[in-house]
DNA sequence: TGAATAGTGTCTCTCAGACACTATTAG
DNA sequence: CTAATAGTGTCTGAGAGACACTATTCA
């Protein structure tokens, strides 16, 4: 931009807008919270939650309102991180709309959502979508949603954004292994975490299990923001036997 | 994005530009390329190079062209990749700019920066840069990259973006070393390099060094786009003792 | 020859993965 | 008691870091 000119005549109009990969999990998988649309292009298709940035709000907000707009989530517990920007000339057909993606991690929530203009919103599972069931690029925000999902997983405590307040080792193994759609190894995964300085709190609580077995310890998210050394997935190709 | 009515005046006037964050290595230090703004505000100050996205153009499109209008540097061996998007309402004074940030890792040019409208184009060592230098949030942008950068040095090779086409271990080895600003074990890494099926390809060449020494063996970049396991820099706290 | 740089061998320590084993609950 | 789940101990193999040593060149 270092020698533009701003006047508006020249570049043609622009709509910014942000849009929102919410993931959670429920029932065991990994879910993703998609809004109907009411207007064309794509009405009564679903899509990702999302709106335009407002003239006096940065893009970081924008998202933030959107989000509280369209699941009345409290803003705490919740993770939300910039994704990418998508702005292919065709992606709507109206008008040239350059969105901004962002990227959130939140507990299952208890009250089904509420809230926003939006007419019929609903959480769904991850891998029940193919291709061609979302509206403009969307399918292709959600992969890369899930992709970057997947490997901070790795490397920072995120999925502790799933759990929530206080939960068990065996509750956050489980997020991995949603996530990852893998099996970890219960035992080793107890010594990692719990090993690891930082990534978890303990508290002086336990849970109950239903049909017996010894009770879990609880544990609130410590304060890392870095995994070092990362917990690890195969990333090489499973050998044959 | 979802219920949204697409009429102009929904929103308000919005300007989508690209900016870029080049960084290259010259004379044993991480370079970035700069340009002088002409026009105020910020006249006479250096920003980083970039424009605006073209009515029928992606946003990577605009970042490939913008970098080769400025720096006249072929499209082939460099790397680009989206890096984050700014919008704080307030960050150009003007009017609303949203801008879609890019970083570009390149191999020191050997001709000087060609081209583009830009009157004043120079390279200039990171380290000279303080936060007050750059126009705009630009420095912000500066310090995303760099750390972007760092980071996909681990565990990706793209640290060969920096090196020619054929190039010797230790050239990578003072790669790593400039841009996390450390000094590695020339022997475990020469090991761990050449170790990593994929990463290098061993041509049957080999430099001479104009003072003594063995002659290295010269490598061209392999076909890998991910390292496991990754290069690993220090991330705990080092040792008091 | 010596200085310089390239590359290998080897030891140790950490840690991931496999898995036997102990601990603590419900019924 | 048994079933179930939580949590520990221990071995093995891979690999990172330290660093002695060999290899190959120029002056």
């Amino acid at each position: 931009m270092a020698n533009a000119i701003y006047d508006p005549s020249d570049f043609p109009a622009v709509a910014v807008t942000v849009d929102l990969v919410v993931f959670t999990i429920r029932d065991g998988a990994l879910a993703v919270l998609l809004v109907r649309r009411g207007i064309e292009p794509g009405a009564g298709r679903w899509a990702l939650p999302g709106g335009f940035v407002r003239p006096d709000e940065d893009l970081d907000a924008a998202a933030r309102r959107e989000l509280d707009e369209e699941t009345g989530l409290g803003t705490a517990r919740l993770h939300l991180e910039q994704l990418a920007s998508y702005g292919a000339p065709q992606r709507d057909p109206r008008m040239r709309v350059v969105t901004v993606a962002y990227l959130c991690l939140t507990p299952d929530p208890t009250t089904p959502v509420a809230g926003g203009d939006a007419a019929d919103v609903a959480w769904t599972a991850v891998a029940d979508l193919d291709e061609t069931d979302l509206a403009f690029d969307h399918h292709r925000i959600l992969v890369d949603g899930l992709q970057r999902a997947r490997a901070k997983l790795e490397y920072t405590p995120v999925a502790t954004s799933f759990c929530p307040a206080e939960f068990t080792v065996a509750d956050l193994r489980r997020v991995y292994e949603i996530v990852w759609n893998t099996t970890l190894d219960a035992r080793n995964f107890h010594r990692k975490v719990t090993g690891t300085e930082g990534f978890l709190l303990p508290t002086d609580r336990t849970t109950v299990n239903p049909d017996g077995g010894r009770p879990a310890r609880l544990y609130t998210r410590g304060h890392l923001d870095l995994l070092y050394p990362p917990m690890l997935r195969a990333h090489h190709a499973p050998d044959r036997h």
